[in-house]
DNA sequence: GCATATTTGTCCGTATGTATA
DNA sequence: CTATACATACGGACAAATATG
């Protein structure tokens, strides 16, 4: 069980040469986390991850630390971190605040910037492509780079930010249902039919898209998490 | 210089007595730099703060972790860690995502709960009673609670916890400008109007009050801010 | 329910690298 | 350029909490 991962991770250790070594060891956790290689629910030792990656346990914690507080891992006194496994309660309201906040930045298109336009359709074709491919991780790439150029409208580091963190919080939802095509096809069209409403400049029919995107994405998304988990 | 503010932190330690030593240690300081005994630009020293504290760097570095991701201190490498001074930039950028946060929980007005609505209109006497007694620190203190009560009517967790964050960095601000009359003064009429409005139930003139008040907030904010700092 | 082993929480001392006077 | 101050990272230690038998 620890030696599949344990040989893994003994291989990042070429990795750990720039940037702050916690920086550094947080995001190699980071990225085996979004692979699914620690699923949702999964203790991280101290003692192991300390040995397999050759730092010391302090270094380890500020690592911990750091992805805390991004809401993939989750601290329990006296019993460690783990894997961050969300409950339906934080699917909706996931849900909540990206609509707020993924609706209000759509209201800001009128003085969004032409780079900032052109990304969002950017992002769709990629989607498109992957689809045609039959690569549905891909597709739920694409499908994230889409919502996250919708966030970009808002010409808000801090907007761009928050929905970047609430995107990584999903994916973890997406790795315990793990059927990406299930999870990413139904909404290529939806998503091809919002970009066409936004390149035509009609922000108004295109929130109402949006709105409708998200009531079909979380009840579905509920369905199979209730499935699944 | 480091002798002023090491008495007063030495009297902490007594507060030392619940909860994890690095949340409990991360209060303290929040505290402090919320009261203004750590203004924005001041350097805190591992050393110092150990020594005063009596604690150890390990457990003192936590601490600054947990308050550089609430955005009340800043990171920098190898060079320590600073109360952190926002731009002008931050200002536009901070009430961005407050317009887009705070309107669109405000849409969400007809499914919040009556304990919710009540609170809104609990802030706003609250500001009242404090302008009449001419206490401009207790107005500020309510208008911000005036203002996270209209986030909390969006009944997210993580908008409210968002909100809480984004006012928490206006405070330091605020405390660099420290006119809190001029600062908050203005506002308590407005915000009564809009607490009306709300109990009225008229969702959309609200929020172009609110609107409005985002619009006149900033401009009065970033031109007292230039002439301060 | 109890005793044991494991793991975390906290702290210390030190060595090394980096920025600043 | 040198010296000083400081942050970064390490390893070891012990107490406290938890998990295991």
């Amino acid at each position: 069980m620890i030696e599949e991962w344990g040989a893994r991770l003994a291989g990042d250790r070429a990795l750990l040469d720039r940037g702050s070594t916690a920086e550094r060891v947080a995001d190699i956790l980071r990225q085996r986390i979004t692979e699914g290689v620690f699923l949702p629910g999964t203790r991280l030792s101290e003692e192991n991850l300390r040995e397999a990656l050759g730092i010391s346990r302090n270094t380890l914690r500020e690592a911990f630390r750091l992805l805390s507080h991004e809401g993939l891992l989750e601290h329990q006194l006296n019993r460690g971190v783990f894997v961050r496994l969300l409950s339906e309660d934080d699917i909706r309201d996931l849900y909540a605040i990206r609509r707020i906040l993924e609706c209000g930045a759509l209201r800001n298109l009128p003085s969004a910037s032409p780079a900032d336009r052109a990304r969002v359709g950017a992002a769709i074709d990629a989607a498109d492509e992957a689809a045609a491919r039959g690569d549905w991780p891909a597709v739920g790439t694409a499908n994230m780079r889409f919502h996250q150029a919708i966030a970009d409208l808002a010409g808000s580091r801090r907007v761009a930010e928050a929905v970047r963190a609430l995107l990584a919080e999903l994916r973890l939802v997406f790795l315990v249902v793990a059927d990406p095509r299930q999870l990413h096809e139904p909404y290529v069209a939806a998503n091809r039919a919002l970009a066409d409403l936004l390149a035509a400049g009609d922000a108004r029919a295109a929130e109402e898209a949006l709105q409708r995107y998200f009531d079909d994405a979380e009840a579905q998304l509920l369905a199979a998490y209730a499935a699944a988990g």
